[in-house]
RNA sequence: GGCCUGUUGGUGAAGCGGUUUAACACACAUGCCUUUCACGCAUGCACACACGGGUUCAAAUCCCGUACAGGCUACCA
């Protein structure tokens, strides 16, 4: 029996050999510098938080080089797989504006080097691993699970390296004629890798990201293909990668102790190694220890977190690509006129260790965020977010569309904007006083002033003698000053601190009595801009209802 | 257990042998501004280079050890 025969028995019915595959899938025509690179999820219905992270890594390198950003599907392990998971991924990543220039759509595969999803690319991975089972590079393995613990349990005994590897490597001295009646005789087998590295040699590489690095050669006998047929990870990496011509593997952190593995594997397959980038994890803050954002453990490491929160999409980004390249933010400071997209991210000023998440800092950035939109974008949002968290605010919403835009309009579109609304769902809980539906304060938070009769003569004193709903802004307080006077309090704070006892208080106690009286809060927006907003009539009800109280 | 990697103030981080009495941002505090809050401005705080040895005229920066943390050690990715 010839090699090929040999290698035909083991895995039956491939049509094509690797010399077709490398000539259908051919070298991309990009400038030198171009990164090709992917997002590789599997399919699990559920992003988390540094996936996103990764995939944002990704697809702004690619972008940034005139590159390519594809979408493959890692699929090999179908017990984990979710029937609607690769839509899902799609919708969310679109969210966050991040888009593919190839690879799986909603519609189908797009571009030249498909299929994108690895379990119809289980001919390819044969192809590659007849071609090494010819050339005495990989063999199969009939080991059982039992056999394996049992091999573990000695190996944890005699305290030797754990794995498949030199004289612990069973299958690997079955001849050809052994495996033949194996095969024949039915029973089960993978295919492993023969590797040829020495544990006890070290081999020398370089991180895009960590930088120099050395580990020790990989010795294991991995496998490749596995009883049902389908690739590693390991194995289909190294041929998607090949024939796709992905130039970084950008991924997470967790692979870099398999460098060795992978690169032993592209050499004995003949292909050229990519380089690669290992992000560092992101990490939350667990009773003072840190470890690594967990999908079970931790609400902030599903994105579905932020959308609930209200945290719009591009803060997350904006936040993710300062934990990326912490001089993001210096450059923002400088470049206030510019499109963020300009920057361009640097590997070698990702950090090396994992990185706090700063859920603070998230916050803080989102409040920026949002300062700077338009109040008719805040209205957009807040009803986007209040139509699936909040459905009877989200009516209140659309019930009084202009009113509520003019509302989230008070103090924003000017040189310094307020910024008092971090996330969408605080917005409620900021602006309730400012409907009636909502408005049955269960307090009023009076402040000097809190005698019944005073804020009674105060509110008379006001609303009859000095509102007048034509104001503009500074005659307004220009009466509001002459009211304060006309009842004994200072029409200004510097009169007031020279004598303070020469007044019953200040401007200050009187604006403050108003603004209790129509929101029942002490610290609001502009009070100005309310009174407008509320109108006489309204005024004149919520005055009645605080005397009231 | 083995193999890796990392450790700068409450947090993220700059720095990569001398220009560091260690940037910047967040958080926090105080003051100014101001009709409250927010914004803005100013100031402060945090007594920060994990620890112990080396190398060097000089170390946060290089080397070694220890501690701690994280990752990997699946026919999972």
């Amino acid at each position: 029996m010839t090699r090929e025969e040999y290698a035909d028995l083991l895995l039956p019915g491939v049509t094509h050999n690797t010399d077709y595959y490398e000539k259908l899938y051919p070298e991309r025509e990009l400038p030198e510098e171009a990164i090709v690179t992917r997002y590789a999820p599997s399919p699990t219905g559920f992003i988390h938080i540094g996936a996103l992270y990764s995939a944002f890594i990704s697809n702004k390198m690619a972008n940034q080089t005139g590159g390519v950003f594809f979408l493959r599907i890692e699929d090999t392990d179908q017990k984990r797989s979710v029937d609607d998971g690769v839509n899902k991924i799609i919708e969310d990543l679109e969210k966050f504006n991040i888009k593919f220039d190839e690879g799986v759509t909603k519609d189908g595969d797009k571009g030249k080097y498909g299929p994108y999803t690895q379990s119809s690319r289980k001919e390819i991975y044969w192809a590659y691993a007849k071609k090494l089972i010819i050339e005495d590079k990989a063999y199969p393995c009939f080991c059982t699970e039992e056999e394996c613990t049992h091999d573990k349990e000695l190996q944890e005994k005699y305290k030797e390296r754990i794995g498949y590897y030199g004289r612990w490597a069973k299958c690997r001295k079955l001849n050809m004629e052994d495996v033949i009646k194996k095969v024949n005789n039915g029973e089960k087998y993978i295919i492993r890798l023969k590797s040829t590295g020495d544990f006890n040699k070290r081999f020398k590489f370089k991180d895009c990201i960590k930088g120099k690095s050395e580990l020790p050669e990989n010795d294991m006998d991995i496998p490749i293909i596995k009883s049902d047929g389908l690739p590693t990870y390991h194995f289909a990496h190294a041929v998607d990668d090949h024939l796709m011509h992905t130039t970084h593997i950008i991924r997470g952190d967790e692979w870099f102790s398999s460098i060795p593995i992978h690169t032993e594997l592209f050499v004995k397959l003949g292909f050229k190694v990519p380089k690669y980038a290992h992000i560092s994890p992101l990490m939350i803050d667990d009773n003072g220890s840190k470890r690594k954002l967990s999908k079970r453990k931790d609400k902030e490491a599903a994105i579905s977190f932020y959308h609930e929160q209200g945290i719009p999409n591009e803060a997350v980004m904006l936040y993710l690509e300062t934990v990326a390249n912490s001089n993001f933010e210096i450059w923002l400071e400088q470049n206030k006129d510019k499109d963020p997209n300009e920057f361009k991210l640097d590997f070698k000023k990702m950090s090396t260790g994992g990185t706090l998440f700063d859920y603070n800092k998230l916050i803080n950035i989102s409040k920026n965020y949002i300062s700077k939109l338009k109040a008719s974008d805040v209205y957009d949002l807040a009803l986007n977010h209040a139509n699936i968290y909040d459905k009877d605010f989200a009516n209140l919403l659309i019930k009084y569309k202009d009113y509520s835009t003019k509302v989230f309009n008070i103090e924003r579109e000017q040189k310094k904007p307020r910024k008092d609304i971090s996330c969408f769902s605080d917005i409620k809980n900021q602006m309730w006083y400012m409907y009636d539906e909502l408005f049955n304060p269960e307090s009023y938070e009076w402040q000097n002033v809190n005698d019944k009769n005073e804020i009674e003569l105060i509110l008379n004193t006001y609303f009859n003698e000095y509102y007048n709903v034509n104001d503009d802004k500074d005659n307004w307080f220009k009466h509001m000053q002459e009211c304060a006077e006309k009842l004994g309090y200072a029409g200004n704070m510097k009169d007031y601190k020279e004598n303070p006892n020469n007044y019953k208080g200040s401007i200050t106690d009187i604006s403050m009595v108003i603004r209790v009286a129509l929101t029942s809060k002490s610290m609001t927006p502009d009070l100005y801009d309310i009174i407008c907003l509320l109108g006489t009539d309204r005024i004149k009800e919520r005055i009645k209802k605080a005397l009231q109280f």
